[in-house]
DNA sequence: TTGCTCCTCACGTCACGTGAGGTGGC
DNA sequence: TTGCTCCTCACGTCACGTGAGGTGGC
């Protein structure tokens, strides 16, 4: 017969824990003192907490070892939880690995001293009806005027879209016969005649984004950090990028607000 | 001006999320109205989240993404909680890698069938003064003699010991000739003349132990256990192994129980 | 008598999730 | 009026840890 503290220096489980295993009914006291409450443990009781520490130890919650250890005599229950178990900490170690190499991108921005600082999110974006209009560019500054265009054949049809968002089309990035196309987000329809597209933006399960808050002369700061950032991470880019304005600027774009996104997918 | 529904939808951050960073001050709504109660974020509060989010996903605490973002500028700062957080989620892998070795060993087992079903787990253990008697047998199983003398020795000296614990010698497992050490836990010294060695088993910090539950015949099963699932989790043997009697039986032996330990080191 | 060990509440941890019960705007 | 969205409590999660306040045995 032991006291619960000569058992758990015996065992190294805690006297709170082995409190804590009676209460919930995992390790029962092998006698109590009705007078005192002092709980008694019997060394023939050290399998079975041997036996709560090993499973634990696998990782298993204490309401999952309960059942373990109450059917015992099921060796097929305990060998489909192992594979469960198995499946879920190798998805674990892939993800303290990719936390890793998250840590790791910060830790080579920091020591580049990259004076502008952009946080990437991963996310998923639900698809969405746009109307847009698409053409080829001299370059990626003149969109403003795909814009313009776009608005006027709306406001000729009647149809406001709320936010304004601009695709570009071309797997690579290049300054010179741009396919680009500029949109707004709308159900409306359109006369199928006219100039304006109206379609549906796929939804993308994963996308890295970064938001650009300030004059959009230094958005190239931002795509060139989502870059590095895709790169560094293990993915590749998927898809044409977006980028979507937030908010306009009201004191000379100073204080725009857009969300660049790139659709990625992980390198096999 | 966002609702916080919409500023939800736009961020994949759920409501309650965003409601519980507003209740701990890490990102207070843009405003609030003051007869509904109603939250309302601007874009311009994107950065922010999107760098809590981002932070978060490194695997910082709420409260340590609370000082990284009113710090902003000490890259120090920043730096120092990035290297520690490195270690530890190196660890982290480490330990679920150990685990998974773990669940392997276990999933290996129950396909060779072994009926005795032992759990192994790794615990310290601390010095002791024991008393004891050590020579050379012919077999493991002469070790009754051995204590039977240690016994008689106690007894003509007046010294009553607690626990009796074998130390097994040999480096390797051999059964003639074998260097044994029978002994009792005892603080008491003994005549420099006798045949009684008084001296401190060493702590050991790293012990693999098993509890073995009935006839000392089959005590060979749990060490086999033992070596198995020290040799399948990367560890060697590290000192001489130990079997610390628990309980002697009271019918035949058939219940007695006895808790071997190997110390272990890990494989470099 | 003084330590030491044991006991039972009750509350805290961490980042929200889950209702319950009620209100405001289209 | 009906949905939908928003609000504020209050409680739950998981495996114990941390006191507080009190008792029993040497």
């Amino acid at each position: 017969m032991f006291k619960i503290g000569d058992f758990s220096r015996l065992t190294q489980v805690t006297v709170k824990a082995l409190r804590h295993y009676d209460r919930i009914g995992l390790l029962k006291p092998a006698s109590i003192d009705p007078e005192s409450g002092y709980r008694y443990y019997t060394s023939s009781q050290l399998p079975r907490l041997n036996r709560i520490v090993a499973l634990k130890d696998l990782g298993f919650s204490l309401e999952q070892v309960g059942q373990l250890l109450d059917a015992e005599l099921a060796p097929e229950q305990l060998r489909s939880m192992l594979l469960q178990k198995q499946d879920e900490v190798r998805e674990q170690i892939d993800a303290e690995q990719a936390r890793l190499a998250r840590i790791e991108t910060r830790l080579r921005q920091l020591e580049e001293g990259s004076a502008a600082r952009y946080d990437v999110v991963v996310k998923s974006v639900e698809a969405q009806r746009i109307i847009s209009l698409r053409g080829l560019l001299p370059g990626r500054s003149a969109i403003g005027q795909l814009f313009r265009e776009l608005h006027a054949n709306l406001r000729r049809h009647g149809i406001n879209g709320t936010t304004n968002l601009t695709i570009w089309h071309d797997a690579d990035y290049r300054d010179e016969e741009v396919d680009a196309e500029a949109a707004v987000v709308s159900d409306a329809r359109v006369p199928e005649s006219g100039p304006l597209i109206a379609r549906e933006l796929p939804a993308v399960a994963t996308m890295a984004c970064v938001v650009h808050h300030g004059s959009p002369e230094t958005i190239g700061d931002g795509c060139q950090a989502l870059l590095q950032w895709i790169e560094a991470n293990g993915y590749r880019l998927d898809g044409p990028e977006r980028v979507v304005l937030l908010q306009r600027g009201k004191a000379g774009w100073n204080d725009a607000v857009a969300e660049m996104q790139y659709p990625i997918a992980a390198l096999t």
